[in-house]
DNA sequence: TTGAAAGCGCTAACAT
DNA sequence: ATGTTAGCGCTTTCAA
């Protein structure tokens, strides 16, 4: 740690200046001394004293709730596979899904970074904004704030993916259908839940209050949730499921319950499961496009601090897939009654 | 980004030597004016010049082959977790276990972190030396050196897991034993692969070529190993798989082939599955102690940048404990045919 | 307790 | 093409 630009200028017989010209690509004609002298040396560049002096860090930070969550993991890996190429270091914190905690790990980042993205744990923007009052670019990663103008962001269609899922659902003929939300304080909760009880709505089918449980998207509660469906004297024919932790939760709850997927009670759920094809059955999910989210938002971030973005800012919406495997299949009463509804067969 | 302790000072009438005191805690007579002054001119301290004079960053660097393999996020996790305490912030790489690539990130980190936990792509240890003479604590993590005695490390006892998994194997009644390993190159890889052998070998059970295949610890590698035994005219009735990925890969492949778990096929692997007590059977698995071993090295790292460890090298090893669930019972030759092998019965 | 001043290692005018 | 020089924003002697 101790061997600097001056050093290695004096064993190279130049100076100080010259050697920096080196180090950042220019030709020099002393090259071939200079690199034998850093050869000799073993300097290292001190990446602190060129930031201090170039005022960029060629770091971002990413902060999200918890990297041990299979769909933050992929996002994080998208962010840094496509941020390599502009090598960007990234610096990883997790919230925990705490407000606290997120102004705590912002504020340590300050000044560490030229750039965030963020998977805000709360709706209030007050840390973000500071941020970016700093010149500090950030993109929203999945969730929004409030106020939805502030900052580019990248989301998965929550929307449109949750309405499919409710759509094939009604379509294979279920009419009395669990809901097991996320947290609705904020976007991904928020919006798969309104979405999907609006297609219900549409789609007239009843809406029990019993069949809704808001969860916060963590595996006990989806584990709790799914408990209290079936124990119902009329429980549902189908559950839909906000994300991927919750619906492991539910999934050993209906197992331990005997409850049989899909005969019993068929299964959606958002997020991809990462070994979700390992189950019997195989789930159908709409996607969560995690990988991809990552990488566009890496993408939009770079593209800012080039200064090649617009000024207005950008909101990215991935579709949100439903890919079906063999986790739904027509409610029994219509297999046995041959009701009106079955306009699917039973795979 | 532009307001400094000069700000402050000037603002809140006294010099730039007292706020800086103030900012680093220590008592000082204008406090509630310095604090005022702060929040009048959102001043927020620049890291990087801190850095700069103080000669630490207070980051430590984490390098992994991908983040996106559960378990070392949950590896990462542990590190994050018990590195907040120390207020200590992540630099978060990928090596996709290139050594290539390992090197040009280590680079990268160089001045950037005080220290750094490593799960090393190759055995040679020329960049991690470097770093290390240059006064960076280094921690290795899950994996080894070719030379032991370079730096602390912590792994789980991959010679006893995999010694565990055989024994429980063997004294099911199996005698035709399939073994899929990891990479030879390097530690865990090679470790369980000798152990598995030689325990093999000490239950005096025949160890065939054809039943022994070493892949790269990715799902693909898994797959073809275990569709490659099911094709021989005579397949093992056991397999153990020495890590996750490969896990899922064979397990798939099993499920393609038609072949049942256990009743077909016996199957131990390394790691644990994230979503594991989901799968039918519910997989008997050796555990890799994936938190704990981020949680330990970082515990590690911090008593070394703290002054507080030994001169001695040390070598931390965490036990592997072998969760016996579902996927394993006596080879069909043994219930059929009551084999004087058969010591166990048949769950 | 406080202020003045030096300097961490680098980059970028500016001058040569 | 190269050297000289002045800081980047902070911490920390040293004196007062």
């Amino acid at each position: 740690m101790s061997t600097t630009i001056d050093d290695v200028a004096r064993v190279a017989g130049v100076s100080r200046a010259t050697v920096s010209r080196f180090l950042n690509g220019r030709r020099v004609r002393a090259g071939a001394a200079i690199e034998a002298a850093i050869a000799e040396t073993g300097f290292s560049l001190n990446h602190t004293a060129r930031s201090l002096k170039s005022g960029e860090t060629r770091s971002i930070g990413v902060v999200v709730p918890d990297v041990s969550n299979p769909f933050f993991a992929q996002a994080v890996r998208g962010i840094e596979v496509s941020s390599r190429d502009e090598s960007y270091n990234i610096f990883l914190c997790n919230t925990d899904e705490s407000a606290a905690r997120q102004d705590e790990v912002l504020g340590g980042l300050i000044g560490r970074v030229d750039a965030l993205i963020l998977v805000p744990a709360t709706e209030s923007a007050a840390v973000p904004r500071a941020l970016a009052a700093m010149g500090v670019p950030v993109v929203l990663l999945d969730r929004e704030l409030e106020e939805h103008d502030l900052f580019d962001s990248v989301l998965v269609d929550n929307e449109g993916g949750a309405e499919a899922a409710c759509r094939y659902l009604v379509q294979l003929g279920h009419r009395r259908i669990g809901l097991i939300s996320g947290p609705l304080t904020a976007t991904p909760g928020r919006t798969r839940h309104e979405s999907f009880l609006r297609t219900l709505r549409e789609e007239q089918v009843d809406v029990r209050p019993e069949y809704i449980h808001v969860g916060d998207f963590r595996e006990l509660s989806g584990y709790v949730a799914a408990k209290s469906l079936v124990s119902l004297s009329e429980p549902p024919t189908a559950v839909f499921v906000a994300n991927n932790l919750m619906a492991i939760g539910a999934l050993k709850a209906l197992r331990e319950s005997k409850v049989r997927v899909p005969e019993d009670m068929s299964f959606v759920s958002f997020d991809e499961l990462d070994i979700g094809d390992l189950l019997e059955p195989r789930l159908t999910t709409v996607s969560g496009r995690s990988v991809e989210q990552g990488a566009l938002a890496a993408r939009l971030l770079s593209e800012r601090l080039r200064g090649e973005a617009p000024v207005t800012v950008r909101r990215c919406v991935l579709e949100a897939q439903l890919s079906v495997r063999e986790s739904c299949c027509p409610p029994l009463s219509v297999i046995n009654e041959g009701g009106s509804n079955a306009r699917f067969d039973r795979r």
